[in-house]
DNA sequence: AAAAGTAATGTTATGATATAACAATTCTTT
DNA sequence: AAAGAATTGTTATATCATAACATTACTTTT
């Protein structure tokens, strides 16, 4: 049974899948990029749910579909070419991957993550980018990347308790 | 020889971890905490530095002055137990652990870490958890704990470049 | 002070995540 | 068709972390 986001409901999940795969074909295509069966399979897989999704259960569901079993090289090969061009995110703190929401442009990703549902939110270009660069500045420090994984619980789960 | 640090040069960094033990020894007598040898000499390992220490490192600092070679449950318990009581921090991005620099109150870490010179600088209340705060208030999200780790250049290591 | 109970540590084994190195294949260009 | 480059397959191993149970040490009760 496929699982219900209340933010993609009315669409449908479906739809999340679909738009992800169009848009990184589109973007691998302007860029001359090669998004291979493989790859493209491995962003698909990613995308099945908005939870973060280990590389071993990647590769566990490839192995369930191919007739051989799949190595994990396959599978963080294909993790690494998603995530160098923006495709997927890592949430460090869960080692494990997620499609990101906003592939069109670059960023660097914030996300809130249930504790019970799982479900992980991506934020967009929001105020805590800003509070960073601020004490970043301060402290004279050059920002190159930022990890903010903030855990809790999401307003179903807590309506739910 | 003694890596040195601007921040705590003056003083020397010896000072750091004779500070970080007295309190950590303080508190735990005030909340009744046992900081047996084993966690206190885990506690200095990770003090040594103000780089983050990966546990398998911390080992192989007990295993040379032990005279039996330690086991992975003895490092990770001490860790545990200094995690849980808020002396030390875990970097997720670098699966390594870091002195706490606050220890006086309970609260969420936030780290600048230099990609060249690995020093994790902590920063204390910061306006970047009134920005999560925020953020996480718009979405209806309870936060519960946060992942917070930006990495870049530190300003010492800008200067000789 | 001895016994019982609890907490901490030792020990062995294994689970979970990730990468190195090289071979084979496929794609692209010439 | 051949050469070169990129991708994938394959084997092995590195790295990080915990489960399960035995032993030791500490604390409390009697």
């Amino acid at each position: 049974m496929q699982k219900k986001y209340s933010f993609c409901v009315a669409s449908g999940h479906q739809q999340c899948i679909d738009d992800a795969l169009n848009i990184a074909q589109v973007m691998c295509d302007e860029e001359q990029l090669r998004l291979t069966p493989l790859r493209k399979r491995v962003l698909e897989l990613v995308w099945q749910s908005h939870q973060p999704m280990g590389a071993y259960d990647i590769l566990a569901q490839l192995t369930s579909e191919e007739g051989r079993p799949a190595a994990p090289p396959t599978v963080y090969r294909a993790l690494d070419f998603l995530l160098e061009h923006g495709l997927i995110h890592r949430i460090a703190s869960l080692n494990a991957f997620i499609g990101c929401a906003y592939p069109q442009q670059p960023h660097q990703a914030q996300f809130l993550i249930c504790r019970l549902c799982r479900f992980a939110r991506e934020l967009p270009h929001s105020a805590i980018d800003a509070a960073i660069a601020d004490e970043a500045h301060k402290a004279g420090f050059t920002v190159e990347g930022q990890v903010i994984e903030v855990f809790g619980l999401c307003a179903p789960c807590q309506a739910e308790l």
